[in-house]
DNA sequence: CTTGCTTGTACTCATTTTGAGCAAAAGCAA
DNA sequence: TTGCTTTTGCTCAAAATGAGTACAAGCAAG
């Protein structure tokens, strides 16, 4: 077998240690929920964390295999569907507070998905919109933000240095804050949730944003900083939105909102539950025919009385379609007006 | 600051070396090109290998910042557009050949992008479908599929494991073969690179199959093993596919073609750009109306006469749809017909 | 300097897909 | 029965898509 061809001179590295993170998403009630390492003691000085654990090569052939390993001791939880997000050297730029030179960590986020599951000691599962609640359209659009977001963000818009090294940055700031907020005319796209969660902490909108010396300016000037969604500790609350991101984005071509579901669900279940996810309301017959037309779901005969109307077909996932062609998600368009809930 | 809340006893997990492999893209005359770095003496039992560096902690802030440092220095080469693709721990199940217990190595894949760049020592520009020539079918459906991979997936299919734990697992490698290569009825998708080379590797048709142990039965029993592409180093053939995938699915997302293209360019030129990279053909007019739509292109004003019919204007890039919408890729279809070329 | 070849560019047209609304069906409760 | 609620079936216009046809504009050979 061939050596290796570049040289490896440089192979002694600093060697560092790896740090799996898990964004560990169920749908109960109609909310996104979201797996959280909570203070024992309520200190509200304490943020949540996402559950995370090291990864040790020795003892597992995959970074899949330690996740699922120290997730199932850590929680009890087996996890169903799993999928690797970001790698960030150092935890990215958004460093944690302070550490010695001795212990470098590169942390590899993860997105897991699991039906129902209760809580357990140590951990317990928040609604994802808490963290991120300018993210949840099926109400309109959240007056956070234009009551606090918008105008911050001006503010943020107007301080842009007057001369940056790239020429074309002059509005920079402005055209960001449009298109990923769809202000002005802009249009909100519901799976830019980690472009906006990046704009808010270098405007130093978010509490994260304090600990890097990155400076506050808004925040201080006020005396009181606003608190835009709850903090997590480290960089756990981008990881987060990256899960976010991504899963919504999955959602539309590839059936895994199934992952979440019973075994047998109502079609409007169904929905409720991608609308939890996307954080938008679609048009309820377009998206049964939708779903029927791709042969996603299956009648299983049986009925559901709960609904407060007429019964509806109780359905089930219909598995076949993996073999069948490359199996599609459900392209939910979030539907304009909010007249067909 | 909040201390970690999930304790960190077991923090003390084996340290591991952390490795940066990069899938450099260029297109050049219709031909996708990749970087690799080849064997100085032109050993051919010595397969090619991307380019790949350490990544220090200490050195870099992030591992974009060390990437594209290596490969400065390496190859010269500054690269323009870079994409985190995946991460491996011990460079997963494909495993080099064999290793002290010592050094245990995490590699992080990018994909890069950049524009006309020529070679340089130790490492050469080579067109991807060397590596992966079932993936061209720009002449219509290679005949590499029919004549070598068909046969031996066959085979491959008929060998299926009897009984296995999994109960719906009958016919489950038919349905892989049929999904991925799309034969009898299935549709060639050309973002499944990943997919089908992963296939290819799980029947042992691909030499890099050897190495782990994996019984190459159908290449033993012929006693001369087909040779499916060329083959690469560790799992850089993986990544390379990885890559492929990425980047045919981004390109319809994405502007992302014009980060490979010269400052201005014919709409046909950016046509070829794009069908090499897919490898397949799209439909000219409907191309055209497509780019001109999305205002993704603007006239220069100059033609090019270097056409061999009537002169193309010269277009160039719109950078500022950056700054209008959540800028689109081009869509391309897959034309059916070859009529139009 | 006209004919033929090649490629670019402008339109057209049928089919599908998509977004949105109307209306009947089927349960429950007053 | 009469409302009220939700499910479900269907229609319809607008937009997007796939595939042509036709003509324009250069070059080269005769």
């Amino acid at each position: 077998m061939p050596p290796a061809p570049t040289d490896t001179s440089s192979r002694h590295a600093q060697p560092v240690v790896i740090d799996l993170n898990a964004a560990i998403v169920q749908v109960a009630d109609d909310s996104p929920l979201i797996l959280v390492v909570r203070p024992e003691n309520g200190d509200a000085d304490v943020w949540d964390a996402l559950p995370f654990g090291p990864f040790d090569p020795l003892q597992h052939r995959t970074m899949d295999i330690g996740l699922r390993a120290w997730v199932r001791e850590q929680t009890q939880i087996e996890l169903g569907y799993v999928e690797q997000l970001y790698t960030f050297g150092d935890r990215g730029r958004h460093a944690l507070e302070k550490m010695g030179d001795g212990d470098h960590i590169v942390s590899v986020g993860y997105l897991a998905l699991t039906r129902g599951n209760d809580e357990h000691a140590g951990v317990s599962w928040r609604d994802w919109y808490q963290y991120f609640p300018w993210e949840d359209w099926r109400d309109g659009r959240p007056d956070i933000i234009d009551r606090v977001i918008l105008p911050l963000l001006q503010e943020w818009v107007s301080r842009e240095p007057a001369s940056t090294n790239e020429e074309l940055s002059r509005g920079r700031r402005r055209d960001r804050a449009r298109l990923t907020f769809g202000i002005d005319g802009g249009h909100w796209d519901e799976e830019n949730v980690l472009e906006r969660f990046e704009l808010l902490y270098e405007a130093g909108l978010v509490r994260e944003a304090g600990r890097d010396g990155r400076p506050n300016a808004v925040a201080h000037e006020r005396g009181s900083a606003p608190q835009l969604g709850l903090p997590m500790q480290f960089d756990h609350r981008r990881i987060l939105a990256t899960a976010m991101s991504r899963l919504r984005a999955k959602l539309k071509y590839r059936p895994v909102v199934f992952e979440l579901m019973p075994d047998t669900f109502t079609l409007f279940e169904l929905q409720r539950a991608g609308e939890a996810l996307l954080g938008v309301h679609v048009h309820k017959q377009n998206f049964r025919r939708l779903v029927e037309k791709a042969g996603l779901v299956e009648k299983t005969g049986r009925m559901s009385t709960a609904t407060g109307g007429r019964p509806a077909e109780l359905f089930r996932f219909r598995r076949e379609v993996f073999n069948e062609r490359p199996a599609p998600g459900l392209k939910l368009a979030p539907s304009r007006s909010r007249a067909n809930t």
